[in-house]
DNA sequence: ACTAGATATATGTCAAGTGCATATAAATAT
DNA sequence: ATATTTATATGCACTTGACATATATCTAGT
């Protein structure tokens, strides 16, 4: 900031943040949408979100717009990208700063459950979304299969048990391709993310697989 | 955004883009700082910044403060990270979209040269800084770092034509670690960014070495 | 009880990538 | 010419991951 400011030259802008919510649901990553019950784009799927208080700091309110959608256990929520496009909201200017969020699919239960203007859409059949909404959602696939190797965010997507053949199952949704298992089981124990439990999961039809949990 | 906007409750905000612009001077990674010539922080020095125009995109507004301050050929421009605590700046609520630029040092001479309200800082020896902008220049170093192995950003802060030489001095410039010469030309080879040009370079006092340039 | 079937877990081998040491090539200075 | 210095090339060990295959452990069915 070099300039002094000039509320004329540079009036302040409405700034929101918005929320990419995922999760892996019936073997496909899927995002969070919230139908649009104000114009513009009256009627149209969205991502959940909402403007940045004045006190408020943009994690904060990133973590207050999570909290009203998913019990916050065991998720994952870093911010994403800021979108600015002077005309990606018809009605004024608004900057956004997108958010990026993890969450096992059994904390959206209680959100979506008789709430219908919320929904999980996968990604590979996703609505006409409102805004530049597109490209928020693009943007966030993308980073979460870039950071899937190096970091352990596919743990968020995960109960706090899980075996080894869940994780993969994650792993493949989010990349849409099957893995090798014994590398994958090897690369896993490698990276030193999750840890065996010494316990194995029950009622399986077949041989129980070891249930393993992330390392604190 | 879900629900509609309310000036009372959510009144706009001011939004300011910084520039973390960085380039190799003397095998040392360094930073552009601006004295600052108004309160807060007056004296202090600070990032190169401005308001975001109404009419302009976040990118373009980058762009322009970055015009200001460098010829931009064959430089690196991108998003890095927006930091948005309440109390960041002392007169009023700000929320700065930073972002992270490379040029090679020739390129800032214009700017530099009888400006003494500009500056070239080495990393490992920052003066104190304005706001919050220790924290965004240390975001800036990770990602720089980050992003060495598998992008070329190294080539933007050298001149079209470079030698494997300069291209690993600048590497272990970034990194502050000394690099195995032969393997670091067999992956910098690999990685399919640059191309020799036939050409070698002149005036050494030894064999001299190739000319290259990056690939398009 | 025993066997078949299915899945979990372990191992062996190969190719690619990287660090390190060393060899060869090409220039200048004396 | 020869020494010196740097560029470039090559050989070798080690690590990592893909893939194939082997072994272990459970249930279901006879």
């Amino acid at each position: 900031m070099s300039e002094p400011y000039d509320p004329a030259a540079f009036p302040p802008l409405a700034v929101t943040v918005d929320l990419v919510l995922m999760t892996v649901q019936g073997g496909r990553l899927s995002v969070l949408l919230q139908r649009r019950s104000e114009e513009p784009h009256k009627g149209k799927w969205a991502l959940p979100g909402g403007f940045v208080g004045v006190t408020e700091s943009l994690d904060e309110a990133a973590h207050r717009i999570l909290a009203d959608k998913a019990r916050m256990t065991g998720g994952w929520l870093e911010q994403l990208y800021s979108f600015g496009d002077p005309n990606r909201d018809p009605r004024m200017r608004v900057v956004t700063i997108a958010y990026f969020a993890l969450v096992p699919v059994e904390s959206l239960a209680p959100a979506l459950a008789g709430h219908d203007d919320l929904m999980l859409a996968p990604f590979d059949a996703l609505p006409d979304l409102a805004f530049d909404h597109p490209a928020i959602v693009n943007h966030a696939a993308t980073r979460l299969r870039g950071k899937l190797d190096y970091a352990p965010v596919a743990l968020a997507l995960l109960s706090p048990l899980f075996t080894l053949r869940a994780l993969q199952d994650v792993h493949e949704a989010i990349l849409g391709t099957k893995l090798n298992k014994p590398a994958f089981r090897r690369r896993m124990l490698d990276r030193g993310w999750i840890e065996g439990t010494g316990v194995r999961e029950e009622g399986g039809a077949f041989r129980p697989a070891e249930l393993f949990r992330a390392k604190p």
